[in-house]
DNA sequence: ATAATATATGAAGATATGTTCATATATTCA
DNA sequence: TGAATATATGAACATATCTTCATATATTAT
């Protein structure tokens, strides 16, 4: 097995140096999988909605439905995730729970 | 129904003017849709491993399961699906495909 | 205290996704 | 031409994800 593998792609050999420079300075895996983290919260279209519509400052659940054109539920259910993930905070203004960007 | 939606938030007529605000400008949902889409793309760990090693260079497939630590087939229905969204392209080079990224 | 408003959450079902296995295709070499 | 190498692809299964429905919790107003 491991003689097929040493075998293979012989026609490149500067390629394998390729390999040991990536594998040098790789990210490690912990670090790709936190930024595949990131980037799977913003793959719905939902959650990203509600991000780019923060952009634009402070917003309650309810506003968030209506610019997202989704239901109270779901938005709630996104949120959560998005909160989760630290990419949102929320506070509480009477009834309403505003929420915004963490970051800056 | 629309009753209550329009008694929802009285306390804060202010942010109103935000939603209406996003509205106006928000992005198309085309627009939103197609940056998900991207997004989604890079969430899987073992396609942000394949964009992240291929940001040195072009590499093919057998050295791109090496770095990756993953299998064969694995890695190639990666590269479709990353072909498919535009992100790398490949070309021929005798008994191997070289990938590289598709946007410089 | 009760009703109304605002938000959160658990369960459930449909669909999407990632991974593996087996196999197909394409190129090179003998 | 046939064998070996390199890559691609379809099927199938397990798991993850999104959405909805019903309901719970929290705050305010009467």
């Amino acid at each position: 097995m491991k003689e097929i593998k040493e075998k293979v792609c012989e026609r490149e050999k500067e390629h394998a140096f390729a390999v040991q420079r990536v594998k040098e300075d790789i990210l490690l895996k912990s670090d790709v999988e936190n930024i595949s983290r990131i980037f799977h919260v913003l793959s719905d279209p939902n959650r990203l909605n509600i991000v780019i519509a923060l952009m634009k400052g402070e917003m309650c659940v309810y506003h968030l439905t209506e610019v997202c054109d989704a239901t109270q539920s779901n938005i709630s259910h996104q949120l959560r995730i998005l909160r989760d993930n630290n990419i949102v905070r929320a506070r509480r203004l009477g009834q309403n729970m505003e929420y915004s960007l963490a970051d800056e």
